[in-house]
DNA sequence: ATTCAATAGGTAAGTAAGTATCGATACGGA
DNA sequence: TCCGTATCGATACTTACTTACCTATTGAAT
């Protein structure tokens, strides 16, 4: 009963997902329709039956000797996804990030569309960024009323992501995708995804830290 | 003989110590001094057993009935993750993205030092962001031997990615933080980390959708 | 002083993820 | 037409991570 139509997915599955449909879509746009496991696994270097294992929970079907359709494995992978259907979101803290964000189009193509930003900061107010207008925080919960928005965008400062957190909860969003490096306290039935990139830094640190000073510290152990 | 002394730590524990981080440096502002595991996990949404494993590999110990010493997990994290040591790094696409990065000034106390962006807008090569000069590309191999950075950032278009870190290769670049949603092709010794914000995405849209469309799904399921 | 409660730290069990293996199937070439 | 081979899909196995449990230690209360 697990593995087709994917009851539940893995967390390392499902973000893998997108990388294939990078890859594929890289493929469909050389003309490229037919692909297998092992060609995946060999440019995206991970081994052929973990291709396979996840592309299994998008519901493909491929045959044996030939491999997927390219075209109907980036379909599929859209659909698991919810690429196809638009997931219209808010953005709080048009700052550096905030504002990156805001013009990246390329959101638009993978089912986020960012409506609107908010922010505190007079001076940003009323301005437009990328097209986006920057409205003072108190109408965010008349908008997310109006246009039934059920995704917040955090790019505030650390300090003030866990007011703005609760004031989305309060205007009824559903979901926040929060770049500020906190935990947000926030009622159970939300879906809360932290972009710690401290996370990242820390690992990437690490492991440079180790290559250049591995020495001195197997030194150290060895007292 | 694992454990301790952090032979090896898990890549989930180590993407974990930053939060501590965060929230132990948010605590010693707060002027507190002591603090449990079981503390740390009511406020971080942990088991505490989980934050005791994670924290033993950075090779504090604690006291029971105490706990452990703010400071000194925050010491001993910060020496763990090579934050006490500063990495300089360049960063290659003066972009939206890259602005961002450039504009973050909080990165400097974590270890990361961008000295330098590099871009092929001619608009861009000669002005500076953030008091950081903005170089023409062929002038990386040069800066990278005589300032000896080990660390490069891409947040390039994704199409020219790969020829950046070739480029980065070559001027014998060690570590990569890539921003471009592509599998980065390079020698074996290099160390990758990408940060493809898309996974993210599609772990929350993919959420997003099962909920919002979780019994029409279940229909056809049935079908 | 003694008991109790909280907590660290180690070990073991359980769960989830990744990897290997095997039979089945489809295409290409002999 | 038949055979070899690449590939899929399923199952079994292995590894890694998480969670539970137990013991020892500490501080506080009686
Ligand atoms: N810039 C980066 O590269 C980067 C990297 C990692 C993490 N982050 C995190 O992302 C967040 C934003 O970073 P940034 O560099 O864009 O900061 P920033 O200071 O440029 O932008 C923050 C914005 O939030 C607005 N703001 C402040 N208080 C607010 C409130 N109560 N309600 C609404 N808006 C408010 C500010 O006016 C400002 O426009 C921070 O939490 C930071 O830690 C940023
Ligand atoms: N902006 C976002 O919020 C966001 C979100 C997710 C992912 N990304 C990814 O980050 C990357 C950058 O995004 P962005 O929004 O900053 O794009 P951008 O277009 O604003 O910036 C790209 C920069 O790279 C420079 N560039 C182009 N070719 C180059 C080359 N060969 N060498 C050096 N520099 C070159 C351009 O001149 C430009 O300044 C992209 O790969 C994008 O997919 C961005």
């Amino acid at each position: 009963m697990k593995g087709i139509s994917g009851l539940s997915i893995p967390e390392p599955s499902l973000r893998r997902l997108p990388q294939y449909h990078h890859y594929l879509a890289e493929l469909q746009s050389r003309g490229v329709s037919l692909v297998s496991c092992s060609t995946i696994g060999r440019d995206l270097k991970y081994i052929p039956v973990q291709v396979r294992k996840d592309l299994q929970f998008t519901g493909i079907i491929g045959k044996p000797k030939v491999g997927y359709s390219v075209a109907e494995l980036v379909l599929a992978i859209e659909a698991f996804l919810g690429w196809n259907s638009v997931n219209e979101a808010l953005l709080v803290g048009a700052g550096n990030l905030g504002t990156a964000m805001l013009g990246h189009e390329r959101f638009s193509r993978f089912g986020l569309q960012v409506v609107a930003a908010f922010d505190v900061d007079p001076s940003k107010i009323g301005q437009y960024i990328y097209g986006k207008a920057v409205l003072p925080l108190d109408e965010m919960a008349d908008l997310v009323q109006r246009m039934n928005i059920h995704l917040g965008i955090i790019t505030t400062p650390a300090e003030v992501a866990q007011t703005v957190a609760d004031e989305m909860v309060k205007a009824g969003i559903q979901a926040i995708w929060n770049f500020a490096p906190v935990k947000l306290n926030v009622p159970e039935y939300m879906i809360v995804h932290n972009e710690d990139l401290y996370s990242s830094l820390a690992s990437l640190s690490c492991k440079l830290a180790k290559r250049f000073r591995a020495p001195l510290q197997e030194n150290l152990r060895l007292n």
